[in-house]
DNA sequence: AGGATAGAGGATGTCAATATCCTTTATTTC
DNA sequence: GAAATAAAGGATATTGACATCCTCTATCCT
């Protein structure tokens, strides 16, 4: 339903705003996330692009929000990646009814927009500033160096 | 967002039920859907296994509806087809959290269950009644032999 | 300047969703 | 029973999402 690419996007940003004002690498992000970092670095980069993160190469460098979580609905987030496509024109690409879809697709397009309107309402700070648990992702291994993963015994090198 | 077998599996779906106690054979929902016939034949099978749908063999065989369209919410369809999964466990792998989730995922997890309701609160009946026009997809070819297609002259063998 | 670090980007591999085709089975009609 | 119709189901092709790898470029540090 929502892709993998959407869901190591949020994973990444969610990291990112718990570490504010300190730039983090691809492998620090894949390592506290879980996703495979080859493919993260593909994802970072949507980031970047979308307005999301801002990156610096080199020494010290890394990827860090390009603007405060409070500011970051997490909307933007997925539509940066892979962006909620709605239905504006009748996909049996019949154009007789112009502008207007029918029943089946208003339907289906309305369904698009709830979930919109759901991302479009939770910024980042919001999902950081849970009551309930203050672990901002299911664990971060970073926020608990002594928690214990379940088979491999803490990538340091791969 | 959605995929392309949810949404074949509606189209043929609103089909049955604007001819209902009629059984309508693949090439015929095919044509009138704009669906690939022999992918809609596979699609057509997951509706009858999944209840929503019976089917006829031979002459005069064909699907129709199993239930009427009131008792149909257009989830079914989905679920039937291509299921909503809702998050229930971390898909981090870190068991520590037990049944509870990460804001994160939990706020994934509303969304699915938005859309779930979305669904879960249209029955295909309702599609069909829509005041707004009366024309149940964008566009039948049977409910108005006159429009004309963009490209194709009206496939009637293909 | 030279070496080391780290993101950017292109080329390529893998796999599941989508799509097609052909054979088999059930049903109707004659 | 034989022929025709139509779904069921297996085998196979295509396509795009997901993923990896390697090279290039920017930045930092000495």
């Amino acid at each position: 339903m929502l892709s993998q690419t959407v869901e190591y996007a949020l994973r990444a940003a969610t990291l990112l705003a718990s570490a504010p004002h300190q730039p983090q690498t691809v492998e620090q992000i894949a390592a506290a996330t879980r996703v495979p970092v080859a493919y993260l670095a593909k994802v970072m980069q949507s980031l970047v692009r979308g307005g999301i993160a801002s990156s610096r190469r080199g020494v010290g460098g890394g990827f860090m929000l390009a603007r405060p979580p409070e500011e970051l609905p997490i909307l933007s987030i997925v539509q940066a990646v892979d962006p909620i496509v709605r239905i504006t024109t009748c996909p049996l690409g019949l154009a007789s009814h112009g502008s207007k879809l029918c029943p089946l697709h208003r339907r289906l397009d309305q369904a698009l927009e709830t979930m919109e309107q759901a991302f479009a309402a939770t910024t980042l700070a919001e999902v950081l500033a849970e009551p309930s648990g203050s672990i901002p992702l299911c664990d971060f291994p970073t926020a608990r160096p002594a928690c214990q993963i379940p088979s491999h015994p803490t990538p340091s090198q791969a």
